[in-house]
DNA sequence: CTCGTGGATGTTTACGTAAACATGGACTAC
DNA sequence: GTAGTCCATGTTTACGTAAACATCCACGAG
């Protein structure tokens, strides 16, 4: 029930017949005489109606369902569905209906775990409601995986799009979104010209440096992400605000890349200020890193370093010590993109604004009261 | 260049002129009086043939590149299709050609490392070939999600198809792959059915169980995967290979689900045997779930326990020792299943067998001699 | 000067589906 | 008994593209 070749359709014709079979061209070459059918013919509506006795308007009643089929017939036809092995051509059906129903995810990589974790949530989403994903990774490395990501895009095989990036980004990238195609964004600061669905990482990063002050710390060093990063940017600015609401001194930040690797390096900076009694570090990676850090520095977590992370990734209850972390609701921010676009779909309407999705954080054993 | 809305054409008309224009509907449904058309009609060769003049024929030359316009004729086409932002339309195109230049990824989770790394891999490879990847997530959780993606894969919207997960799962998720899709797998054994493409994991794994016999230890530990996993069940298989032609004792099994939770839990059965002193963990995540529980226990790595792990992810060098496991070359794996799958679908003929990519045995700091 | 040649462009057609409309037969109401 | 109604099914058509075929014109050779 699950081969490729075997099953050769059995009114394959001759070259003669079809000469315009695709890259026979290249067969030809290999073979020097008789080119085989590039590709078989698909077993249409018109084939099931044929073995069925029966008009291509009735198969196609029984496919999709519709009523006012006898019972007889529609066996009949099922039963020539089944002995063809008939499947529907969703290129003939999208050109008919004007949708394709697929949703294009628009991203830069997915080595990071909120894409990942955002990602497969869409994914779930759509397939339950029917739709299914189209990838479009819009790779820095070479200008032809750009080309690629907007030639899929301009011919539009998509009903909708979700970025998983930042808008002003897609500028970098040379993507331009077709007309006509609704868009909900995650991870951005577009809810005046998009609808954005986010993670609430200023109250997330709230929660994480309230925690660390009321444990005591005279202040909250901060390990943040790269300057690009709008998601680390506004992590870095909750981070401040805090602080100064708090009126506790806000020092300049150590940076990495959102690796483990950097965190590491960054951390070795850290451990080697005295002063430096909490860090909030922008994602759990990088938290790792810096408690790799403070270990070979011999400064111990919790007692003389607290240290929170972002994202609370599953390994983050593994860490040595358990990494208290700020929690993001991934699948829900991805649910809520597919729902929001198909909305938007569905409608025809355009939306705007940003949605926030809760985060709250999980307090382990990576943090504890400021020495004294 | 790059955003949805604001973009709005030059020559803009209104809804009574053109009711097909880019959002007439919004307008319209503003008027409150026409009932807006459903899905405004998109821009075909047809329209850009009668603003430039020609016929859709030339345009459609000129869209593909073909010879034989002439510079003047292209020029004028080229604008027209600007001015009225002409977007091929990919249904049709499929329709016609019988290819959708897609390619379908079946899979499970993502929420492992190896699936996810394989996946960006095979998504750049693809758009470099010009081919957009659909996501076809068999979610277990509900049977809607199988529905999905059963029907997506019905309606064959894709070329070829490359399975991210063991053959022997499809049968249990009802999924029946198309007729004439090509396929290729990864993570499976049957390579006498399919062309499979997997780092070579018996070779990792053996290299990994020798590193800690060489190291002196008297045998080696085993921390399994789900009995489930063929990759799991192929590296105990390895494991217990090796040791017996070492003349080891083949001790039994510890397993964990693959998450660093259950590496914790059995690492705790693990830690309290103190004739243990060298483990083999089936993946990282398992190896950092253990190296909690040594901690934990008071048994030092690598001086008391050595610890092996099996993936190489980014974090394993930040892990508390640093991890020595075995790489796997994700992304030479994702560029195998692409050009694999490509090759079958151009040449229309099916390959079988399996194409091993060499594994290597990354040595940190968490192996060391046996203690005496 | 005429015919042939070849290049540029136009016209026809088919891909598979499904909406819209057409047909024809059975049954009901008067 | 006849007209009207409804239901099952058939026929026509359009969706957008591109291959195949047709046409037309300019230019060169004889």
């Amino acid at each position: 029930m699950s081969q490729g070749l075997d099953e050769v359709a059995p009114e394959r014709r001759s070259a003669q017949e079809d000469p315009g079979a695709a890259s026979a061209v290249v067969e030809a070459h290999v073979l020097g005489e008789v080119r085989p059918e590039r590709r078989r013919r698909r077993v249409s509506m018109a084939d099931v109606a044929r073995l069925a006795g029966v008009s291509s308007q009735t198969v196609s009643r029984v496919a999709n369902g519709h009523p006012g089929v006898v019972d007889e017939t529609r066996r009949l036809v099922l039963g020539a569905m089944a002995e063809l092995g008939y499947r529907p051509n969703s290129a003939a059906r999208a050109l008919k209906s004007g949708e394709f129903r697929t949703i294009g995810v628009i991203l830069f990589t997915l080595s990071t775990t909120g894409n990942v974790r955002t990602l497969e949530a869409i994914a779930s989403s759509a397939a339950a409601e029917g739709y299914a994903i189209t990838l479009i990774p819009v790779a820095v490395p070479t200008q032809d995986g750009v080309r690629g990501a907007f030639t899929r895009l301009g011919e539009l095989a998509v009903d909708a799009v979700i970025l998983l990036m930042e808008v002003h980004l897609l500028d970098a990238a040379s993507v331009s979104l077709p007309p006509g195609v609704q868009v909900v964004v995650a991870d951005s600061d577009a809810g005046d010209q998009y609808s954005v669905v986010d993670t609430d990482q200023a109250d997330g990063t709230r929660q994480a440096v309230a925690h660390l002050l009321d444990l005591g710390h005279r202040t909250v060093h901060h390990l943040a992400g790269p300057e690009e990063s709008f998601a680390a940017e506004r992590r870095t600015a909750a981070w401040r605000r805090t602080l100064e609401e708090a009126g506790c001194p806000v020092l300049p930040v150590e940076r990495g890349d959102w690796s483990a690797e950097s965190g590491y390096r960054a951390g070795l900076r850290l451990a080697a200020d005295p002063a430096c009694t909490a860090v909030f570090a922008a994602n759990d990676e990088l938290a790792l890193g810096l408690l790799r850090a403070l270990h070979e520095s011999g400064r111990r977590v919790p007692e003389d370093v607290s240290v929170v992370g972002f994202d609370d990734i599953s390994e983050a209850g593994s860490f040595l010590p358990p990494l208290t972390t700020v929690h993001q609701d991934f699948a829900e921010v991805g649910r809520r993109c597919v729902e929001g676009v198909l909305r938007q779909f569905r409608n025809d309407e355009h939306e705007r604004g940003t949605h926030l999705v809760p985060t709250h954080l999980v307090v382990r054993r990576s943090t504890g009261p400021a020495p004294r």
